[in-house]
DNA sequence: TGCCAGTCAATAGG
DNA sequence: CCTATTGACTGGCA
């Protein structure tokens, strides 16, 4: 009812809409902790949370799509568009932008960032501001590397703003030796996942009886059991939701461009749920399973079809309120 | 407690 | 450099 929500509708709506006032509330650019809880310039002080909470449903999958379009026209990258765009490592942004999930199944706090790349998308200036601090931080580091040869490898004073972010700075180690001292990073070989995999598919949700076995057959530590059973778990049901959200479609008006269609064949079919079924990894085996990929080409066509048969038939969308 | 969602962060490929 | 993958961690729930 607000006029602060109708602003919120319609920065979040329509991925063109231009803000009316060329706000240029320079914001600093410097503590990650200056941009993340950031009151969102030019939205009347509105926090992302609350935008969030107002926001209408939103096309992740759109959002996402055109993201990386815009990253990768302007060269910028994930690392840098997700510690200052959305508050986020590189590896997280890299997943979110390959796998988002569908709106409706998003917690307040999943569908943060995607209200934020629907803000950066819809902010004329965002692109030549990440430029902007991609330059400032190239230059800082340059000045870092030039500082450290001709002089002491040591300080190098706070000549330049303290721009360049945060757990970049894994310094203070070396201190001591106990190189070792930093957990080596579990590992599990493909004969091991195989194991894992099976052991899933009889039973997704082993006893904690079942899992120590397999930890001791496997000579895993339970965690790591208990660890990959949650993560191969979710990482399934994110792959449902994905074609979920594919297959729900919104039918969005206008959509962008068309897409590239793959010249897959689509023989698709695939029993039900098995999902990337280990074929052989036999011979020079396969690292990578790429086999969803193949699958969710497949899908593409369907879904295609789909989102064009949407596109006909008029929304009826009915936020309101 | 166990589960899940969201992330981190190390690391493997390019 | 950059991106993708993935074991582990955190906070919320019930």
């Amino acid at each position: 009812v607000s006029s602060a929500e109708e602003s919120v509708k319609s920065q979040l709506e329509d991925p063109c809409v231009q803000p009316a006032g060329p706000e240029s509330s320079e914001a600093s650019e410097s503590q990650p902790d200056t941009l993340l809880p950031l009151p969102v310039p030019g939205h009347a002080g509105l926090s992302i949370q609350e935008m969030v909470a107002m926001s209408a449903e939103v096309d992740t999958y759109a959002i996402t799509k055109r993201v990386k379009e815009v990253l990768t026209d302007n060269n910028l990258g994930q690392r840098l568009f997700g510690e200052r765009i959305l508050g986020l490592t590189q590896g997280s942004v890299s997943d979110l932008l390959a796998r988002p999930k569908p709106w409706h199944k998003l917690s307040l706090k999943g569908r943060e960032p995607f209200v934020r790349m629907q803000l950066w998308l819809n902010d004329p200036n965002s692109v030549d501001r990440l430029m902007e601090m991609k330059r400032l931080e190239k230059k800082a580091y340059m000045k870092r590397q030039h500082s450290s040869l001709s002089e002491s490898p040591s300080r190098e004073g706070g000549v330049c703003m303290g721009d360049y972010s945060r757990a970049v700075s894994p310094q203070p180690i070396v201190r001591d030796h106990q190189p070792q001292l930093k957990k080596p990073r579990v590992v599990l070989a493909p004969e091991e996942k195989e194991a894992l995999k099976r052991a899933y598919q009889q039973k997704p949700y082993p006893s904690p009886k079942t899992i120590e076995e397999l930890a001791n057959q496997l000579n895993l530590k339970t965690s790591t059991v208990i660890n990959w059973f949650h993560n191969y778990r979710s990482r399934i049901r994110r792959e449902l939701f994905i074609e979920e959200i594919q297959a729900a479609v919104g039918g969005k008006s206008g959509a962008d461009g068309e897409s590239s269609c793959d010249g897959a064949e689509s023989d698709s079919r695939a029993s039900g749920l098995e999902e990337p079924n280990p074929d052989e990894p036999a011979a020079s085996g396969n690292p990578r399973d790429s086999s969803l990929r193949r699958k969710k080409a497949a899908n593409l066509n369907s879904i295609i079809h789909r989102l064009e048969k949407a596109a006909n038939r008029d929304e009826p969308h009915e936020w309101e309120f």
